[in-house]
DNA sequence: ATTCCTCTTGACAGCGCTTTCAAAATCTGT
DNA sequence: ACAGATTTTGAAAGCGCTGTCAAGAGGAAT
């Protein structure tokens, strides 16, 4: 473990002072062109490399902006945090993550770690954390929050119930009119809206919600099998199925297939978020694309644009309804019959 | 904005010196028990954070273990991930990641910015940098390397070979003989691996290796797509496919599906990995697992154990078949048939 | 009571860098 | 060539923490 090459090693090789090479390398100050080459070419030949601790100690900020997913490997995050580094790219910034895994305390204990490390500013993705501890915490720092609308805080988020509204508008344009909705957990605001775009498209069209037809899950593919067997088991009645997210929509899948109903033949399916994944489902996935990559980006940006100090104005965010091959018309009503048969 | 507490801070709050403040917070050296509580009430009282990187500095560490991934969105990469994040869970390392997408310049860029960022460590999946550069590397910090068998570095990776072969066992098991393989980039050395695998099952099971059957990919799922639509568009004949990773497995069924080539039904369908997506997938997918978490767990718990200077043996990591419902027994002639007016 | 030991403690010098501040160097105009 | 204005430069203090070192406090032993 050779030692690093310093500053003042870059100073001795320049034949300058320390100040000098600082100058030089954060372009503080003007400097000599004959030293500044001197410094530039002692940076060279020494393959000096500024250390970053250092740095951050003396002038007080780690270069550093923490990612609060509550998932890293979903890859709904996923997608987020490629937009997060994508917008730190070219930046002297860089990511640190850590995951909440939707629980308060496992939160609480990422958003200590990401504070003790110094972060210089915070994105906070699908928090559940109490509203006034990222009250306390944009004190400190810049935060952004993404998917969660927060009185007093830079938030990022889509309109979930348009969303799901273009969703089940979608499966009722096809003709369906017994739509079963797979909601996310109660927990969440946007499972919430989604649910409530899901009646609004109802009642718009005069079509009565069923409790019935609801079933919570919790955003995972297994709760989406749950769901389907669930909806079967109390021999409920559905020609489509929109469900909350992808993730849940593929489980849902699963289910389906595994009782022989297919999709999109007996049953439309509906998903929300629009993974990268989704396009190559079988049968590609009918979904409400989020743009989860451009969230991050945005909320990176914003992020920087406060460091910086400048004021910035979020790109809107739209969701929009993505059709491919796990949508179509309602078939002829023996079809649904024959669905009454499971 | 307001300030940080600082160590001193809390030592004038407690009425000791620095240097004890110090010792109580790293167990240093005994401290005098009314003291030690004080300081504790102290750090309570003033909810004192010792700052990261004044510790760093000066101790010329910084608790961070870099981990070089390919591209962070990946389900592949997110999975390895989750491992590392979990083996640094309850220890005081923190990961922080950088993308090399493939790339060698990429690559580099990242490993510089790991390095200035004066990681402890490093974990690099699937490295396409110059072996000479990782075993510079090597000489500054604990590198474990995954997927990549390196002469002089600590190298964790799966049988390839092995588990190739036994995905197209399977499949000839299942009576197929003309099985189309969907190979990885031959800059990979586990795509050659894979392809190894897959020429030495149909070789111990006489079936001729034809050249024809091979497409190459790059890994990601419009690649399977036009696999298969390359081999279609020959006139290839083909029972089944064993892919040589599941996103690609994932486009080949897309594929397969818009030609209305149905899986298992007319073609068998294996993928390697086993994402967690995979078992959700329609239908569920006949994959080569590979303990992609484990891998990121063992890779992290091996730095650990470097950085401790202590000796590791990492579990041996073996990939399985997990069969699913994308293969099926080799169906009468007359369904080869049927494919062959494709 | 005196000396010698052992523990506990605080002062202080860094870690590698930035950032005043004032001295040195250069340039202006006359 | 000289005073004054303007750059350019280096010395030095400090960012918050650790770790060495020696002084101070007690104890034990004589």
């Amino acid at each position: 473990m050779r030692e690093a090459v310093t500053l003042s090693d870059v100073a001795r090789e320049a034949g300058v002072s320390p100040s000098t090479v600082s100058r030089v390398i954060n372009g503080t100050a003007r400097v000599d062109a004959s030293k500044r080459d001197a410094v530039l070419k002692a940076i060279e030949r020494l393959n000096y490399q500024p250390n970053i601790m250092a740095q951050g100690l003396a002038q007080g900020r780690s270069l550093t902006v923490g990612v609060i997913t509550q998932e890293i490997s979903s890859p709904y995050y996923g997608e987020m945090l490629r937009g997060v580094e994508q917008a730190l790219e070219a930046t002297p910034y860089h990511p640190i993550f850590a995951s909440g895994h939707w629980r308060a305390d496992q939160e609480e204990a990422a958003l200590k770690v990401l504070v003790g490390r110094r972060v210089d500013a915070l994105v906070v993705m699908d928090s559940s954390v109490p509203e006034e501890r990222l009250l306390e915490l944009v004190k400190k720092m810049p935060v952004v929050v993404i998917g969660r609308q927060i009185e007093g805080l830079s938030c990022l988020s889509i309109d979930n119930a348009q969303g799901a509204y273009e969703g089940t508008r979608h499966l009722i344009e096809l003709g369906h009119r017994r739509i079963a909705h797979i909601a996310g957990p109660h927990s969440h605001p946007d499972a919430i809206e989604r649910l409530e775009g899901y009646r609004a498209a109802l009642q718009d069209a005069d079509v009565p919600f069923d409790p019935a037809l609801v079933v919570e899950g919790d955003y995972l593919e297994p709760s989406g099998v749950l769901a389907v067997e669930s909806l079967l088991a109390r021999g409920a009645l559905f020609t489509a199925i929109f469900a909350a997210n992808d993730q849940m929509a593929y489980g849902a899948n699963v289910a389906l297939y595994r009782r022989g109903i297919r999709v999109p033949h007996d049953v439309s399916l509906v998903g929300f978020d629009d993974l990268l994944s989704s396009s190559y489902f079988s049968p590609p996935l009918t979904s409400v694309r989020q743009p989860s990559q451009e969230m991050g980006w945005e909320a990176a940006r914003w992020v920087l644009a406060m460091l910086e100090g400048k004021s910035y104005t979020p790109r809107p965010l739209s969701t929009r309804l993505i059709v491919r091959e796990s949508t179509t018309l309602l078939r002829s009503p023996s079809s649904r019959l024959r669905l009454q048969m499971f």
